[in-house]
DNA sequence: CGGGTTTGACCTGCGC
DNA sequence: GCGCAGGTCAAACCCG
């Protein structure tokens, strides 16, 4: 097996990914991925995910509009009705959660990272022909997300998004988790 | 039977 | 206003 991630974030970001805690690393390179389209656009760019300046990056926290952002999920976990924060439709900027990507080169669409993910949507993405993948922690009150979707230009890089942080500590060993990071290697543009 | 997945429908925002 | 694309819902289905 082989895995070679690559962490996005941003400097600005006011905490560091979940993944980021578990690995206990803070020193990978990181990128922010606040719009999922122009996320998508520096995919389609050059095939590979760039660095996000900061400036774009707190552009995108300001400005970044979700379909998401205004509905309520279902209602079951009680968490996820905060989430339009009390603003209203024609209100113009819309706080959204900082989100976290992550590339790794892996055969499996899913890492184990410990948490348990329950997969709630499916969708086909432009210029893609893999689908991404949407899923939701399952601890209840722990409203994060995160999609995963592979890579066309690559088929080997599996892209990994986290939104939000986790309110609960790691669900299940890490042992399996640690054995996957044993075997990475940072792999970065540069 | 409970929990997770699949999948089509629906909703929302954005660009034209 | 319309169409497109992304994101979510929820019923049906699957599986241990």
């Amino acid at each position: 097996m082989e895995n070679y991630p690559t962490f996005f974030s941003s400097s600005t970001a006011p905490a560091p990914s979940p993944l980021s805690l578990n690995m206990g690393n803070p020193a990978h390179h990181v990128y922010n991925s606040n719009d999922p389209r122009q996320f998508q656009n520096r995919k389609s760019s050059n095939g590979f995910l760039g660095l996000m300046s900061e400036m774009e990056a707190s552009n995108n926290m300001i400005k970044n509009n979700f379909s998401s952002q205004g509905k309520s999920f279902g209602g079951s976990e009680s968490g996820e009705a905060t989430v339009r924060l009390g603003m209203k439709k024609g209100d113009q900027k819309k706080i959204r959660k900082p989100r976290y990507a992550f590339q790794t080169r892996s055969q499996v669409d899913i890492l184990d990272d410990g948490y348990r993910w329950r997969k709630y949507g499916q969708k086909a993405v432009k210029n893609n022909k893999f689908p991404r993948s949407y899923y939701r922690c399952t601890h209840h009150g722990c409203n994060v997300k995160k999609q995963v979707q592979r890579l066309t230009k690559d088929e080997g890089v599996v892209v990994t998004t986290y939104e939000g942080m986790h309110s609960h500590p790691i669900e299940k060993s890490t042992d399996n988790f640690e054995h996957i990071l044993s075997q990475m290697k940072i792999y970065t543009p540069f």
